[in-house]
Parts: C-alpha cells; structure tokens; sequence
DNA sequence: ACCGAATGTGTACGATGTCCACATCCTAAC
DNA sequence: GTTAGGATGTGGACATCGTACACATTCGGT
C-alpha cells in the first residue's frame, strides 16, 4: 500500500513543516504559509502536522523565530565586517550604524522573511527578544558599548535602545510595505542613511 | 418572496460593505475582514459584494483608505491644540512634536485601524499618500514650516520627512504588534517621548 | 514478544473567496 | 408610458483551508 522507500514514519517531520513553510515565507511572505501545503510538500497527510503543532500558528511562529535569527546572524557578520579604528568612539559609533544598516539591508533584501519575523500577529515570543543572540539584545549591546568607552552618556543611554530600534525598525517596515516604493534604490539608501545619522545625531 | 421593507436593491451597498467591515477592522484588525461577513452583516448575498469590488482586497484598500483618514483626522486635531507661543521656532517644533504623538496615540488607541491602513499587502495606493489630507503631506508640510520659520537649514530639510516618519511608524509599529508589550503603560509613554525627543535633535 | 506512546492516515465539516447563470430593478429613449 | 439595457442582487457550485475524530502504523522499553 505505501511505497517501500517512504516510511511510514518522516523521521523529522516537525523540521521538514518549518523548513518548507520558511522557503514559502521567504517568497511569498507569512500569508501565504499554508498548512496543508507544507504538508504536501513535505510528502504528508495534512493532519500529521497536528502532531507536532497545535495550529497553524504555532507553525508559523517557529518559521518566525527561524526568520529572527537570520536577521540576527545578518548583523553579526556585519558588526565583524566593521574596519578597526583607534577613535574607541567611533569604532562603536560606526558599529551601531553597521547594526542598523544590517537591519534594513535584511528587511529590504529578505522581505518574505522580515515580514514573517514580526507582521505575524502572534506577539513574538517575549522569550524571544530576551535571549542573547537576537537582534534587540544586539542593539542594546551595542549601546552598552557605547557607554563603556564614553560615547554615550549614562543618562541619554536610558531608554536609548526603543528609540534606536523604532527608527531603524521603522525604515525597513516603511520599504517592506513598499510605502517607500515611489523612490528609487538609490533614493532609498540615501533615506536609510538620512534616518541612520538622525538617530546617532540625536542619541 | 422578498421582504417588502428590503427592497431588492440596497441603495448604498458599497458603502455599508465598507462601514461594516471598518468597523470589524477596528476590534479585529485588517486579517479579520471577511468579504462574506460584511455581506452577511448588510443582509446581502456574498456575491452582491463583486458588483463594488473587484475582489476581497479592493474592499480592504477601501477600508484602509478610512483608516488612513481617521489618522490624518487625529492629528490635525491634535496640531490644533498646540497651545501658541511667541517663539515661532518653538512653536513650530511643537507641532511636529505634537503630529508624531497623534501618530502614535493613533496606533496604540486604535491598533485594528492602524493595522489596516498599513499593515495590509497591498502597496496603500501611492495616490493616498500624495494628497494633501494624508500624515505623510501632513508631516512634509510641518517640516516646511520649521524652514519657513528658520528653525531648520534647507541642508537638514531634506530627506528629515523620512527620517520622522519612520522613526514614528516604527513605534507606532511596534507597540501595535505588541513588541514592546513588556512596558507598563507609563514605560511606553517614556519610550516614545525619548523618540520623538530623539529625532527631534537630530533632525 | 508485547504494550503503550508517538506519529501518520482518512474522512468529514464548516468557512471562505470567487465563478457562472439567472433574476430584479432603474432609467433613459422612444 | 412602454420598453430595452445596464446596474445591481441572488443562488448554486467549486476548490481550498484549518481542524476535529477515529483509526492505523511504528517505535522503544520491559
């Protein structure tokens, strides 16, 4: 009845959901994840999905988490590529910079995916934004940093972080809507860079 | 065969179909519009609907237009709060000041309506944001206001409508999606006064 | 070898968006 | 005023989705 070389049992069927519907997701964005189609996809009857998650949310906050961590790895390969510097100061200044700009560049070149990571109504896992290697621990890191070698007052440090990831969040959500869309790339990175130098300026 | 008091044709269909699922984006946001509900809700048959919209999302866009509106509406309101002042610089970084707060006492009052207006895929029509009544001519026409009255060099003019803007959204965005959930009430108030402090400073 | 827990399958239901053919109403031209 | 044609609604049908329930298969520990 079932053919010999596609056991009875996936052996990973709860991996192969979320990696399928985090291809999906990366194309054609958090909408159009769809239960049934990861299971075809992956070779399955729809209900056997249902054993490892318990609705197509929760499929799909397990796709979103694997979004933020490649949003969190982006930045972590940007931060290294930042050059050394004598000026301490400037070397974390251009660190935060690198951290926002990784930021955007993800959402403007992975929008599927970006989309996925925070539209999805489900509130994002608190637990998410808590652990170290997601991209708000980065930002604040990164503030701390600055603080450390004395670029950042302890009192403008306060509640620095919301406002560092609101602007930035704010551009890469505008051109992820495509509320941008009447520019051009090259007006585009010039408004990233414009919101970039605000937000340093005024920290 | 047909109830006498209900006549065969509506009279302003379209528009109730808007005005009903408008409000159901209210308490439930943009996901929860559903073509058929609003029929239903009308006293119309689900196919009734495609003699004003092309489809689902062409009632949604109508539906976003709304919402676009009310938002411009609360900040106008808003602007015209500001007390007057003898300074004119100050007066007018007041009002800028004053916009991006209705901006965002928009979201977080109305999280379906701010949703909807943008969180919906489609491109929020280009033509929305030209005229003259929407935020973002509302916000360009501030920062008018702020050369006009020496307060910013034409230098720092440009591009400062995107950086505002999305420094706006982006709390805006993120309390709507429950990313800053974590703060009390008195902690988002900080928050967002340090963004519209920061960008303030910047621009 | 066996039994219970994991994991999948099949069938079914209600809901949705949308298509097609047909019904009803309104309005302007005769 | 009658009548034709466009505008507006209706009814029925279909594919697709998420998901519930009952049953089948397999795996791992005794």
């Amino acid at each position: 009845m079932y053919d010999v070389h596609m056991p009875y049992h996936h052996g990973n069927l709860s991996e192969a959901l979320v990696e399928a519907s985090f291809q999906t997701a990366r194309e054609h964005g958090p909408d159009a994840v769809v239960l049934r189609a990861a299971t075809r996809a992956v070779g399955v009857s729809p209900n056997a999905a249902y054993r490892h998650f318990a609705d197509r949310d929760q499929l799909l906050q397990a796709v979103a988490a694997r979004c933020l961590e490649r949003l969190a790895q982006l930045m972590q390969v940007r931060l290294l590529e930042v050059p050394d510097e004598a000026d301490a100061a400037k070397r974390s200044w251009s660190r935060l910079k690198a951290a926002g700009s990784a930021y955007i560049e993800f959402a403007v070149s992975e929008p599927g995916w970006f989309r996925t990571a925070f539209g999805s109504r489900h509130p994002t896992e608190p637990a998410a934004l808590i652990d170290d290697g997601n991209p708000f621990s980065i930002l604040k890191r990164l503030l701390d940093e600055l603080v450390n070698v004395g670029a950042l007052s302890a009192e403008r440090r306060v509640d620095a972080e919301y406002a560092a990831w609101a602007a930035v969040h704010g551009v890469a959500t505008l051109s992820v809507d495509e509320l941008l869309a009447a520019l051009s790339d090259e007006e585009r990175t010039r408004v990233v860079n414009k919101v970039l130098d605000v937000v340093i300026a005024g920290l």
